[in-house]
DNA sequence: CTCACGTGCAATGATCGAGTTGCACATGAG
DNA sequence: CTCATGTGCAACTCGATCATTGCACGTGAG
């Protein structure tokens, strides 16, 4: 479970995607639109919604001739409660070695 | 401040870097020790290590003649609280906006 | 209807990162 | 003391991926 994360944190990792995923949060746009405002080309744009398609990151929906994409938040959602989980596992294991460690 | 994340997320998507954050958050060890345990060498350990403690994910501590390396969890929990807050900003700014295209 | 616009596929280039190898240094264990 | 062991630095290879360009196709806007 825990080695489902890497591909969304590979997803997450690029400057460029990142962007466009925020961009996604704050409405939903084609990928021709997209390709207006940012700086790259519409396939580069098209490659960075494939990844974070992948990773559940955007979903997207016809309108007219149009793909249109949204950025969904429950992915991140699931990803943040476990890296809670992970991180609590961690502080409470190391936190019992250390009072072994104290105890000698 | 959400720039901040990318330099953690990259940290995170490599499989093998994760493999040993997580060891490391089992308990702490040696750049020696792991390269004992994983298949790599040393010094693509130390590399690793170089990248986790960059986004502090890991912190160091000399003991004798070794350089022990432990996992955090606190900054792993920054990270999560965050993601937690733009997945809900997400939504909310989606929700919205449908709503307006219904009410047409 | 028609053509502009949005999309899809393929090949190529360029940069970045993971991993290796080799060597040098130092320091603690025995 | 001495040598094994842990660490540090540098150069190199190789693969992944970010981005570009060019072309073809389909469909909805006007």
């Amino acid at each position: 479970m825990t080695a489902s994360l890497a591909p969304v944190f590979a997803a997450l990792a690029d400057d460029t995607r990142w962007a466009i995923l925020a961009r996604l949060g704050e409405a939903p746009a084609s990928a021709s639109a997209l390709a207006r405002e940012f700086p790259i080309s519409r396939q580069a744009i098209v490659k960075h919604l494939e990844v974070l398609k992948a990773s559940a990151l955007v979903e997207t929906e016809q309108r007219g001739r149009e793909l249109v994409h949204r950025a969904v938040g429950g992915r991140l959602n699931d990803v943040a409660h476990e890296l809670e989980r992970i991180a609590e596992t961690w502080e409470h294991r190391l936190a019992h070695i250390k009072r072994l460690a104290e105890a000698e």
